[in-house]
DNA sequence: GGCGTTGTTTTTAACGTTAATATCAGGCAG
DNA sequence: CTGCCTGATATTAACGTTAAAAACAACGCC
């Protein structure tokens, strides 16, 4: 676009370096370092024209070189898990999407991290990341009560966050979570609101502190309308153990009428329990689950669900890391979102027709 | 673990150089570097001792400066698309992790590439990361006829394979896909051994060459049985559009009593539609969807479905990206996988307690 | 006019690696 | 003994960046 474009001719895919730019405009090589990282320690007119002279010839900084000089590459790292066959793919894939896209904003990028096995296989897999490349932070998911991979990254000093609180009281722990007991409080208000007396929960076993979270929402739930709470189940999360405890439920002396889920795959095994008593989701027995997997609004009737904010979490996470990587002085962020229920039609007893 | 741990104390989290390793076998540190990239070029009792001192310092090399030293960083980028709300997430998220571990295991690793629109935003945030950072190769995923990511990607030189295959007949595109005609033969195959005549087909618009193959399928096994083909729909992949779709098709004179999709979304819009008129999945209309998303296995009856190989195409999609940067001189790989029919409740008219 | 001060810019060196070249020792033919 | 080749190892330089130090200019102050 200007009149020398004749030095270099068509370049593969544009490799324009600190020091062309600093020839383009006259000035040294660290001159335009600083433009770009430290506008502050040049004058203002240089500054402008070496701005001028980078947007011309269109540079973009190495991260290699930058990651080599700086040690640290401007890469977060998180770990995928495989997908189990029977769980509703929890919302992985749109959670990486928005947490990359954040990561994307906010000058980062997103490095899949691979482990073998489970507990230990993770951690060896975060240190041989770390030996072979600078890792800025990384993201964890699922963290739980006196988890090694927090004492790992804590000890290695590698900033961190946790999409899931500490459950140890741990204030130093930077974490987004949503808060599980007040999305299941929620869900149980909104079929008692319907009328429902009998209402049981379906959680995970005692030991998911997140499970014992949701768990909590029901009974407070139950307390405040002075309901019984003695329908309850602690369960793996799997279609088939939901609904198995979906039939102990519905054989009680007097059964369930109502079932809020602490997963949407606890939630779809009621309906298959339903599906295999010939009984009606909403309109016999009402049902909800708990994270608005893609599932959820593709079974009819649709399954009322609660929708955590993950888009939010997203943004939230990288920034906590930015706060940490800043050396931001004050406490590590901790974040908790509230989920919004979705009603569709297994919570509810009308006609649904063309209900979404 | 040696006589010598005086030296460093307790290095934060191992920053071994070359250099140190050197040090320690007492060579120079190019033969260190060289006893791990050109073993040939060192006596064997050399290389023996060099990699002893490798291996008690737990020495790693550091990507970074390989990356800005060779321009390659063994970085594989990807990019992900938002999740559409009422899609079945297909398989996206198991994609990736089977991906990112092929990825690894090739020495590889996965970075995500992040675009705000869809179709020339793309190109340019891979031409934008490709300036920031030396990235070895791209996958791309659903590629269609005259794909302009084909031409960019090919015309600065990266080397890049595709899931999906070229679909204006481009030998030199390295690509891995699945036969989606002989999946939905199989598909249609089942139905017709199941006693079904009237069998009818909800597939995607003719723009769609994934779908318009597909579609042959169905018209192959159609043909092949001396069925009429004459109940089809071509509609957006949508809940929404399978339903209304098979109202359609059970509202015709001689209405159909089997539907194949071309997508388990569409397979549950059927799934809706029964719904809604009080019919029997499987009983009353056999239904098959494709992609074996997570939901199939979760609805009740579960979904009659195609599962692809994903793993397997994760495998061969970084095999061929090794190849291409090995410079081999073959013919960049094309591999065809067959997906496998997996039948639940939803084609079958038995009884189904306890069907998964 | 000498001399610190301040503000701006350049020079030097280093991050860790590896291609290219240089060095060196030993073997062997002339 | 000289010269040349071969095989093994060492040295140099470079990839692109930036912190630290050095250089330089302009300015006021005694």
């Amino acid at each position: 676009m200007g009149p020398q474009h004749t030095s270099r001719g068509p370049v593969p895919h544009g490799h324009v370096t600190l020091a062309q730019v600093a020839q383009r405009a006259g000035v040294s090589a660290q001159s335009v370092s600083n433009a770009l990282n430290n506008p502050d320690r040049l004058a203002a007119e240089t500054r402008k024209r070496i701005l001028a002279a980078v947007e011309e010839l269109g540079y973009e900084p190495n991260l290699s070189a930058r990651a080599l000089r700086n040690r640290s590459s401007s890469l977060i790292a998180f770990k995928m898990r495989p997908s189990r066959p029977d769980k509703a793919s929890l919302l992985m894939d749109d959670f990486l999407y928005v947490l990359n896209a954040a990561a994307v904003e906010a000058g980062y990028h997103l490095i899949l991290c691979h482990a073998e096995d489970g507990p230990a296989g993770e951690i060896k897999a975060y240190r041989d990341l770390l030996k072979k490349t600078s890792i800025d932070a990384f993201v964890l998911a699922e963290t739980h009560h006196n988890d090694d991979r927090v004492a790992a990254l804590r000890s290695w000093g590698v900033p961190f966050a946790s999409f899931g609180r500490s459950w140890d009281g741990d204030d130093s722990l930077a974490w987004v979570d949503v808060d599980g007991r007040a999305g299941t409080r929620a869900a149980t208000d909104h079929v008692a609101a319907q009328g429902h007396t009998r209402i049981g929960h379906i959680g995970w076993l005692a030991e998911s502190e997140l499970g014992q979270d949701r768990r909590e929402g029901w009974l407070d739930a139950c307390r405040e309308r002075e309901l019984e709470a003695d329908l309850q189940a602690a369960v793996v999360d799997s279609l088939e153990a939901g609904c198995q405890a979906a039939h102990r439920m519905l054989d009680a002396s007097r059964p369930a009428t109502a079932l809020v889920c602490a997963s949407d795959t606890l939630a779809l095994g009621v309906m298959r329990a339903l599906h295999e008593r010939g009984l009606r989701p909403g309109v016999d027995v009402a049902i909800t689950g708990y994270d608005d997997s893609p599932t959820a609004a593709l079974v009819s009737p649709g399954l009322t669900t609660l929708r955590q904010p993950i888009d939010e979490v997203g943004r939230q996470l990288i920034q906590a890391i930015d706060n940490l990587m800043a050396g931001d002085p004050r406490q590590p962020q901790h974040v908790l979102l509230e989920p919004e229920l979705v009603v569709r039609g297994s919570s509810l007893p009308g006609p649904r027709m063309r209900t979404s």
